[in-house]
DNA sequence: TGACCGGATGAGTACGTATTCATAGTGTTC
DNA sequence: GAACACTATGAATACGTACTCATCCGGTCA
């Protein structure tokens, strides 16, 4: 007893099955009567719709593909929004997570074969050449967060460059003299907009701006470069950190090394995760509008955009706990530094 | 210019459209030279089977559905470990995430047009009505985490009761006397295991077990819940939270309030996310084991389980500072109550 | 040498839908 | 009342693959 198709629909109803097909694709082609009698039969039969064999005729599936790195708080988050915009306008998302970037080249050859409506390869480890090769295909890509990318296909990605240099003004207006960069990946192309935004508006002050990669986006990362950066000596005023995860880690890290956040040295991250506004760490981050990007991305996709069609959305600074020492005071204490932008 | 078909591919080889789709599905039934001769036409061609129309004729998709709540840090972690797990098997995921309940019901409608192999509902909040009106269409379905529907439909999850019950004896160890249980959505079927196992537990030593509702999942729940507990009267001994994010909440708000964790009051996770072992918390939490979760979930999806198999995986208690009082001296620290379970 | 067998391949069909084309029916206009 | 426009419907076909069945061919055995 499988499914009910059409043809037993249009039996069940005394019709054709083309008008079953009608009734359900393009209702007003179909009489008022006829309609509900169809209609009628097809609850009776619990018929529904085969969207493979719609799909194998249409060659449209209405499922959007998505390659996102398999770990990351800020990947999950970027996971639910784009589920969350795609069900929105009626469409599926096909996950397809991986774990090194090796892995991409069989998620490619995957979602080649299911035909897809659109792709959206969120990562910034995805390289170069692996986006240029599915870009033939006529498949519709928009690259997320992977500012590498642009002019290539079309791509959404948070003002890296801005975010880092309106991140390093409120380290200045902090007082901070003297500040440190901690990148994540130091290939990946977010990290080198953050720190060329961080590099330059520090420039303009007068301060030098270090870089030191932490060899990864996480955690583990950000803790395990706390004792690196305590070994090489005094530590500087700020650590502009490139993710708030690796600051999280490195804050921990210093914490137990003796360091005390934000006294000894104001840090600052990058993403705006949740957590970053729980109290245990209140950090000072760059809030990426996630539902805005995820947004844009499918928009750039489903409408077909050009390949240079870059979309920058800009990000917001949150201001916590870990720029904000015992000792200072901000005059409007809820955004105290909200001209700065 | 679309798409390359296997009968292009035939064409180019100078064979027939059959002898393609066997070199591709059961190569092992075509001459070692016309496979060659196929294989070779194919790449010139860039020919990939089309997945769609391969489902169409074989009635799988190879595609399994998720139902996955958008938000909650638990939720986006056991989603990862399905995917990767999928994968490994030659799976696609299918993410359908939904807001709020009502959702529940558009997707379950479209998860019926996408004939998929299997459908995996994570989530608490999903109505037994629901998953029972899915279980006829003859779809494979696992419950994942949402113990209610066990006997209806395979089911996995952790061994909530057992968790609780872990978790009560260790704050028993830690010579609590009185002990409140914070729980998230009081209909959670999870809620009420745990619930169940910490106040069976604790009944066993004399020590009684309030219970007290946050209202929700979520570390906003958490933190508006300490305001009550304080107004309540004295706190007791330890407070066990039915979620770490729940229980991330709950301690900032604490501490906001002048209560400092653990040395006025204990506090216990359960999930063990990744966040309880950062510094920050330090949570005592039972910790679940994700991926065993996972990979139990796809087996019995793929085995087509019977709907009594209930997969209970054990978890394990993650002990942090959370129930670790300054004063207190344990004599195996790396892992002192390993005993207990 | 003829019957037979097994492997390799081709012709044809089915999967369930959307759509094109043809046709029947229903008014409408001069 | 005939020519016409228009709507509602049915018959037939295509989408791209997998699989059944039939065919062919070289080798084997009696």
């Amino acid at each position: 007893m499988s499914r009910a198709t059409s043809i037993d629909v249009a039996v069940e109803a005394g019709v054709s099955q083309a008008t079953v097909a009608r009734a359900f694709s393009r209702p007003e082609l179909v009489a008022e009567g006829t309609r509900r009698r169809v209609e009628e039969a097809a609850d009776r039969l619990g018929y529904r719709p085969n969207a493979i064999a719609r799909s194998l005729k249409s060659s449209r599936t209405n499922i959007v593909g998505a390659i996102v790195p398999a770990s990351g708080e800020f990947w999950l988050r970027v996971l639910a929004a784009l589920s969350a915009e795609l069900a929105d306008r009626g469409r599926q998302l096909l996950l397809f997570s991986f774990d090194d970037a090796e892995a991409v080249d069989d998620v490619i050859a995957a979602v080649d074969q299911y035909r897809l409506d659109g792709l959206i390869m969120a990562s910034t480890s995805i390289a170069q050449q692996q986006v240029v090769r599915v870009a033939p295909t006529g498949l519709p890509i928009v690259a997320f967060n992977q500012p590498a990318v642009a002019g290539l296909v079309p791509s959404v990605s948070v003002d890296n460059a801005a975010g880092g240099a309106t991140v390093a003004e409120h380290l200045v207006a902090r007082d901070c003299r003297d500040v440190l960069f901690v990148g994540g990946v130091e290939s990946a192309s977010t990290d080198q907009l953050r720190y060329a935004g961080a590099a330059r508006a520090l420039g303009a002050y007068g301060v030098a701006c270090p870089y030191l990669s932490a060899g990864a986006f996480s955690y583990d990362a950000g803790h395990a470069i706390a004792a690196e950066l305590l070994a090489r000596g005094p530590l500087p005023d700020g650590l502009m950190v490139a993710a708030d995860e690796v600051a999280f880690g490195l804050i921990d890290g210093l914490e137990a090394a003796g360091v005390a956040v934000p006294d000894d040295v104001l840090v600052t991250g990058f993403d705006g995760l949740p957590q970053a506004a729980w109290a245990g760490y209140d950090l000072t981050t760059l809030v990426q509008p996630v539902d805005a990007l995820a947004s844009a991305a499918v928009d750039r996709l489903l409408t077909d955009a050009a390949p240079d069609a870059d979309g920058v959305v800009p990000g917001t600074l949150r201001i916590g706990r870990s720029t904000t020492p015992a000792g200072l005071v901000v005059e409007n204490s809820s955004s105290p530094d909200r001209a700065e932008r």
